[in-house]
DNA sequence: AGGAAAATATTGAATATTCAACGATTCCCG
DNA sequence: CGGGAATCGTTGAATATTCAATATTTTCCT
């Protein structure tokens, strides 16, 4: 019987007692990065949700967004541009051409390079996809206040510019 | 010549020219989703980059700081506060377990519970943590600016407890 | 010109996360 | 009380991400 089968779990005779005055320090929600934390992701969930019946995560959202310019978009720029580091977003892009969304073209002035462009199919799924963001966007600005919600885009704006 | 040794690259001919007045649609980065992912991003990355000497990711120092009431939590607990879900929590409670930063005890009340504890070992650790993630913050105040800090934070605040 | 260094994208192995299923325990209610 | 449903945490398989190494092409320098 004293042997269980969890490992690691240890029985509550250990329970020591601090044996010098333990300074408070502040809670971890009051800490930026967790609120930015915490905000993304349910900002996001949201978003997701909405996207579910596309079956788009929002990285593609972005890259489709990014290239709807109808532009080419070396892969570099657009790792830059959605947040996503190179090997991800090369396994992804493999993705989104499996399905036909986008396409990639050899740059002919600098053949290192690759650009990346939107096929009609992925301009049309843009469109249904935009049209989800923007009604979260409005729902949010409906309880949480079209004020409020100018004023931490111009926030984080700033953060973003201080930041590099 | 012709079948190269990259799939999926087209050349260049197939550019098509739009043959509808493109929508602009709101560029990606006036999006608050963008925005947020952008600024989460930033400040974690910078985070993390002062927590490398410790070799500590952020996930752990929230979930070190959360244990530092002393207090034992629940795994459940644990996994809503550091935003992480349960299986991923789980498997990074067993690295902290296996460098003795915490340890798991089960609840004596309820016996499909753990509870979480931090150890001696974690309470220093936190502590240089912590310092860390203090200068962190009086750098970001510093050239960012203590109000616009504090709306940030607001702001965020409350826009998480609208989200909810 | 020629060769070292830098830039660009991809690959493969190692690592981490997620999803679904499970085992154990407790709760609920007839 | 008894047994089905709910809760809690973990596991294993599938998936995704990351790190380091690579291949290719271009740039730079002398």
């Amino acid at each position: 019987m004293d042997q269980a089968k969890s490992p690691n779990i240890h029985h509550p005779f250990q329970q020591s007692f601090p044996t010098v005055a333990r300074m408070p320090s502040t809670p971890i929600t009051e800490h930026l990065a967790y609120l930015l934390a915490q905000a993304n992701r349910e900002i996001n969930r949201q978003l997701d949700a909405r996207f579910k019946k596309e079956g788009v995560p929002v990285e593609q959202w972005r890259i489709l967004k990014v290239l709807s310019d109808g532009k080419g978009h070396s892969m570099g720029d657009l790792a830059d541009a959605v947040l996503l580091n190179h090997p991800t977003l090369t396994k992804m892009v493999d993705r989104m051409v499996s399905d036909a969304l986008v396409y990639r073209v050899q740059d002919p002035d600098d053949r290192r390079k690759v650009m990346m462009f939107i096929s009609d199919r992925g301009k049309t799924l843009t469109q249904r996809l935009n049209s989800l963001a923007l009604s979260q966007e409005a729902h949010i600005a409906e309880n949480y206040g079209n004020k409020a919600t100018a004023d931490l885009k111009r926030l984080l704006e700033s953060l973003i510019e201080k930041a590099n």
